[in-house]
DNA sequence: AATGAATGAGGATTCATTCAT
DNA sequence: TATGAATGAATCCTCATTCAT
């Protein structure tokens, strides 16, 4: 078939990869109960039944790709991180790097944001340490921060991640950027260094 | 309207309001998804088809309890405002009533965080509009702020108000009270109004 | 049947009676596992989804068969048995009745002997018990028998139950009837009694 | 395969054993319906469409578990009469033979007891075959006996054989052990033998 | 001698909804 | 105001089996 390749695609683990882009795609888009496996098998072309092969339960299915999403965020946010030294420049990074990832990058990542764990009671525990190994990130990123003392730094992180996770609810694509967008939140935020002063 | 009933008050409605409270409670503990007429019917003692006397359908009842749940989040926001005088008063006086609506007080107005307009397609439009009613008045807090040039009113406000809703998600009973809450974020935030002098 | 009723058929749970009766047959011939409930609804003409409207669940069905069987052999060996004063007698009078109901009068009676409590693990305690409260009739009918003291009570019941059950494998309509089958046995066990004197 | 290997016998089908072994347990267990593939592929740790390398279908493993069911049960009782000369003990013998097969030794043996023909109607007739082969042998102690003219000797074996195999029904490990049990049976029988002089 | 990947049919069950009474 | 009874479609999932490799 292949004119004169020997091994023309490495064909391995190919219809799994599909399967989980698929279902990452449809959960981001409909949320999880409004995606049936149905939904997900004709996507990508096989029969409902065809999917259990892949994956033990819709939940399972679930786990993968929330595990994928909290990878490939955490991945980009660390990178971006890595690039920058001042604590302010960090966090900035930081929160860039979410947006971007979790408006319009990967559909991995926006399930972990929208999909909430108690979603799948029977994976519940299993989603919110994922959720959680992510967040971590937050509270050294403004363990960091120069902040004067009356500021709270564990609400400081709830009032950006909150912000963050919530644009997904008013964000459409044609407006801001999503780096414009955490531009303008810390830009807001950022009366608090100016202040210390 | 009965002609010689001598049922004194016509009490009008006791039934459909029993059904509302249950249907925004189950909405706001398990998700428009989650929750079945069902279940809804079975909590007020019912028949599943006699829901369909009082409401058209599940959807509708969904709008229903979002109506009210914006009217009432409404009312005491207005309430709460309406005590204060300083643009920053209001403001957090503004918050602590959204939050302390919409993490304790009130089942309806949880519904309008936590169900999204997405979630229920044939009437994603009418939700939406019910929601954005509500938010105005974000704007027009926001607006009365004496702020400095280069904050943004615009995601000043998404920031606070998607901080405020997003804290459905994390927030437990017995920690701190929404209240607290709500200050903790405006201190963060009061950074901004602090420097401007 | 009435001549002139006025309200011509009771008609309250014929449906729900219908299906009782349409289950224990098809449990009968096919045994429990191999009795859908597609099967069972399409032999009384209705949707597979419409039985849950009068059972939970195909279990919940079991059990009801299983206890109306329990209920009818009982009623019919208690009537048998109390027509008779000599134990010897009543015992096979009380065979008897047990093997015409099993073999051919009741569809319910042979679901209890069929269906093992086994085959529905979810609800075998509750099986269990049925089937139980059936056989402790045996033990007093055997205890009341005049017996040379070699022979154990406790076998000669579970010997006489053992083979009346096991008929139901090999039983053929058309040879020997339950009556006569009922009558071989005993006769076979009589030699007992003779030889004591 | 491996030109110059040590591996002194083929040792043939050693696969195929395990299959077997493991299906028969299977299916003693929890029954034919109750069984997949799956549950004794996994078992065997081979994937389901591996078995059908050994075996065409799940209806022929059962008639091949049956066929060796069969064949062991009626090996160790051919040898347990082969000890015996008189007629009674000779059937003694059988019984005790059968019941620690039937209860204890094979899980084959136990197949074909707790797995009816009619589980498997596509191979139903041979699956009866199989069995009437066996309980053939039954048919001839009995003629062997000497026995009052009035005792049915058709019927006799019938009482024996339904009371032995309804055992496998309510016997469970730690209670009288098989030996005793069917000696137990007897004795309750002897009493034709006993009488008749 | 077995795997990897799927099929197609069917499993029990749940859903929102309808409608005569 | 509701109920009783059902519908029809959809839910997740399991089944025995197939077949190219």
């Amino acid at each position: 078939m292949a004119a004169h390749s020997t091994t023309p695609a490495p064909r391995q683990d190919n219809r799994r990869q599909q399967l989980l882009d698929t279902a990452a795609r449809l959960f981001r888009q409909h949320g999880y109960h409004a995606t049936s496996m149905r939904d997900i098998a004709s996507a990508v072309g096989m029969l409902p039944g065809s999917i259990y092969y892949h994956f033990a339960s819709k939940d399972e299915l679930l786990v993968t790709v929330y595990r994928e999403g909290v990878s490939r965020i955490a991945e980009r946010l660390d990178a971006a991180v890595a690039g920058k030294k001042e604590p302010w420049q960090q966090l900035e990074a930081a929160c860039i790097a979410h947006l971007q990832t979790v408006l319009d990058h990967s559909d991995y990542a926006q399930v972990v944001i929208r999909v909430l764990p108690d979603d799948a009671p029977a994976v519940r525990v299993r989603l919110a340490a994922l959720r959680d190994q992510y967040e971590e990130r937050f509270k050294d990123l403004v363990a960091a921060l120069d902040l004067p003392a009356y500021v709270d730094r564990h609400y400081l992180r709830l009032l950006l991640l909150g912000a963050l996770n919530w644009s997904q609810v008013w964000y459409r694509r044609g407006g801001d950027s999503p780096r414009t967008i955490a531009k303008r939140f810390l830009q807001v935020l950022h009366g608090i260094q100016a202040q210390q002063r």
